[in-house]
DNA sequence: GCCAACGTTGGC
DNA sequence: GCCAACGTTGGC
């Protein structure tokens, strides 16, 4: 059981969105970087945990949180040459690409913003803080449930 | 939309 | 296998 932080662009794929796919989730697809694609791959169980953020929009923190229903299966659109997310080095026996299913878990009465992690000592030692780039990446225990417990009902 | 930071590619 | 050029991420 592990805790997770998945980035996203709202305009693209919201908290909303997961919500509106319903019980039966919403495949992570298009993670194209290959320390995320590591973790997805050897580290996702079913039912771990994961912080939904939105990145690049106006209020840029996390939002609330999603839990895993599926772990990891190569991700169809590498396949799939009228996807943004063909890539034309990856086969059905080779797939370089992997995904994972979540489905909406909660959601902040208030955005967790991401300057207000930055200026708590508790939390600004985030990956998030430490490494900008990078949409998949593990939340410690102790960070999550200190969000959970001072955050996430605002 | 700008641009700094950083991951990836490819020539050598 | 180094590293410059290139492409992308993501805060602002």
């Amino acid at each position: 059981m592990s805790y997770w932080l998945f980035k996203t662009e709202p305009d693209d794929i919201s908290l909303q969105d997961i919500e509106k796919a319903g019980s039966k989730g919403l495949r992570w697809e298009g993670i194209r970087n290959y320390q995320a694609r590591n973790f997805l791959r050897d580290q996702f169980a079913v039912g771990d945990e994961v912080l939904v953020y939105h990145s690049r929009c106006k209020a840029v923190g996390v939002v609330g949180t999603a839990q895993v229903v599926a772990s990891a299966y190569p991700d169809p659109a590498q396949l799939d040459r009228s996807s943004r997310y063909f890539d034309a080095k990856a086969t059905l026996d080779a797939p370089r690409w992997f995904c994972v299913d979540i489905r909406f878990a909660t959601r902040f009465t208030q955005p967790l913003l991401l300057s207000t992690i930055k200026a708590d000592p508790q939390l600004n030692d985030m990956v998030l803080v430490k490494q900008g780039r990078l949409s998949v990446q593990p939340v410690k225990p102790e960070e999550w449930q200190y969000i959970m417990q001072r955050y996430s009902k605002g």
